[in-house]
DNA sequence: ATGGCCGTTTTGAACGGA
């Protein structure tokens, strides 16, 4: 089973580039962030008419995620736990042919020392809650998106000029990997452990592009049990590369159906 | 100094992104 994920930074302006992406990697899932639209906008027939189910969490204008899948969602879930009065569309979880997978869009955070990066930091407890909750319950599962998160130095081009920004604070970082002890592995990390520049975001400005001053902050966490049916995982550059690009580019993974066998 | 963006919204300056 082939899972991905991507920031697409608008279905709408972004449509015809995931159709031809799907067309082509062929994920049985995909976790989509920033469609930036209502549930009633999300252009579900597109998507139908290649196969694909839908389950969507939508709000105007900003955010929004959803999950594509090729085999029928079980027991789905929108919006995380523990605050009744967040009202932004940025978590939706649900069954895939026994894996649990969620979209998640955490947020940005910036700038820190205000009320931006307070909510992130809650919404990372919150999301370390269902995390635990999620392990328990024993399902393989894939938690991934855009967790606006740089894990480590090696993750962005130039350490030096992240050093004040959210994605980088230390705090980010420990609530982060939090999420690592609990139990959820980086599944890129687990097969190319120091492959340099594996980037997903590169800024609009200055660039970026051309020049690979890149961040890695889309991510798929594996449970163990995911985990140790991972065959293989990517980063594909080539949508950032192509004209009107979203900002990201997807990352996937393939789950064998088993284990694969120990190489002793 | 060593850059210049993009998508959204009661269409045009403001906001958010990272």
């Amino acid at each position: 089973m082939r899972l991905a994920t991507w920031n697409v930074n608008s279905i709408k302006a972004r449509l015809d580039a995931v159709l031809a992406w799907i067309d082509e990697a062929a994920p049985d899932v995909l976790a989509l962030q920033e469609i930036k639209c209502v549930g009633d906008s999300f252009p579900e027939l597109e998507f139908k008419s290649r196969g694909y189910h839908t389950l969507v969490a939508g709000q105007k204008s900003y955010n929004g995620v959803a999950l594509l899948s090729r085999h029928p969602f079980k027991d789905p879930v929108i919006g995380l736990d523990g605050d009744p009065s967040d009202e932004q569309a940025r978590y939706v979880e649900a069954t895939v042919e026994g894996v649990r997978v969620a979209s998640i869009y955490l947020p940005n955070g910036n700038p820190i020392g205000t009320e931006k990066f307070n909510y992130k930091m809650s919404w990372m407890d919150r999301l370390q809650a269902r995390a635990k909750i999620l392990l328990e319950n024993g399902m393989p599962t894939a938690l991934m998106g855009d967790f606006n998160v740089i894990p480590e130095p090696e993750d962005c081009y130039n350490p030096s000029a992240w050093r004040n920004d959210a994605l980088f604070q230390a705090e980010t970082r420990a609530k982060f990997r939090a999420l690592c002890w609990l139990g959820f592995y980086d599944a890129y990390r687990s097969v190319r452990p120091r492959a340099p520049s594996a980037f997903t975001f590169w800024d609009y400005q200055g660039g970026a592009w051309q020049k690979d001053h890149g961040i890695r902050i889309d991510h798929i966490l594996l449970s163990a049990t995911a985990l140790d049916r991972l065959s293989d995982v990517d980063i594909d550059r080539r949508p950032r590369g192509q004209p009107k690009a979203s900002d990201h580019t997807p990352i996937w993974c393939e789950i064998s159906d088993t284990s694969p066998a120990p190489r002793l």
